[in-house]
DNA sequence: GGTGCCATGTAATAAGTTACATGATTCG
DNA sequence: CGAATCATGTAACTTATTACATGGCACC
């Protein structure tokens, strides 16, 4: 009945190091986000419930109405239930791949076209995260960002086969066919 | 501001052949649930939507209350629009991905354990598709099931790709140290 | 006559997005 | 003193999940 995925995302944040609300935007933004995207709203929204929770507390005031918050006893125990304990739900939403089945609507050379575009933004994305990964800083060996390097290694693997399906699938569509298909046979 | 990936699962699906909302649940399930899933609500509702849109229209009554609903012109060329036209959100959220960023919260046999559990779950869903591709009736040749042939044979490379660096990722929690590491340096 | 599948929905809640709204501080 | 960035939130709306609720038809 509690999932609640970025409510733990949230708490892990903290869990590593206190931050404010604006902070953990930009963590969002940069690296989480690859994996977990949330909106400035949902994030201020979760720290007040997690305080409500007792999980986190308001620990130092900055200027501009800044509020950092750290993780209580409290909820590293529920953070390390919910890693250890709660299984994954495994609820997939694929925007751009939904698509793909249902490209027989397009004549093939537009299918072929969405195909090839697939192909290029997963390269794209791929030299993107590479970045990221050069961007980190290299003394910095803390297990926040050891195993943040081996969740980006795998973005590199996906990018990676989803250039290659792609690249191979839009190679398929010359004998795909459409629901209003041209006048050959065989 | 009108993305609303769901509305347009089923109106593909509906393009394909025409349906009632419970054969509608049956290919998400067997199916496009791989890709982009949905509740039983969730179809009821959005039929009564896509109906208001003049998208689709009740096209015939069976037994039971069964109504099936096929797509009109107004319908292919929204879906047409949308395939062609509407930029692919690259919304992600992989529950079971965000866990390995705070990995570093448990001790390292717990952390290997995951990733390790993540490799065998990697592997079972590999099994299960190949068996729905198994499935596959060898003589329909249909535009839809020549598309979503491509988009199985995607989760197939997806789901290697995925267990082998899971299996990787569990050899190097070794060397990953913990925030409440082992009594050891160097 | 009973089991299993067919078949449809509503209500309540939770989660996520977008637009709106405001203002302080720092650095050049 | 102006621009960029820091900093926080609310309101309205859309999407998604879960629990509830009902009943017909076919086959054995």
């Amino acid at each position: 009945v509690d999932v609640m995925s970025l409510r733990h995302a949230v708490l892990g944040l903290l869990a590593d190091q206190p931050a404010s609300g604006y902070d953990l935007m930009k963590r969002f933004d940069r690296s989480l986000g690859h994996v977990w995207s949330a909106t400035r709203s949902q994030v201020y929204g979760e720290l007040a419930k997690l305080t409500a929770n007792g999980w986190i507390i308001a620990s130092a005031e900055g200027p501009r109405g800044r509020t950092e918050y750290s993780v209580t006893d409290a909820g590293r125990a529920e953070l390390r239930h919910w890693l250890a304990e709660v299984e994954p739900s495994r609820t997939v939403r694929d925007d751009a791949l939904l698509r793909v089945f249902f490209l027989g609507q397009l004549p093939p050379d537009q299918a072929r076209r969405y195909l090839m575009d697939y192909a290029a933004s997963g390269e794209a994305r791929g030299r993107a995260l590479a970045a990221v990964r050069d961007e980190a800083p290299p003394q910095d060996r803390s297990p926040f960002v050891h195993y943040a390097l081996l969740a980006l290694e795998r973005g590199l693997r996906l990018e990676k086969m989803t250039t290659e399906w792609a690249t191979w699938a839009a190679a398929q569509v010359d004998t795909a066919g459409t629901d209003d298909p041209p006048a050959t046979h065989e």
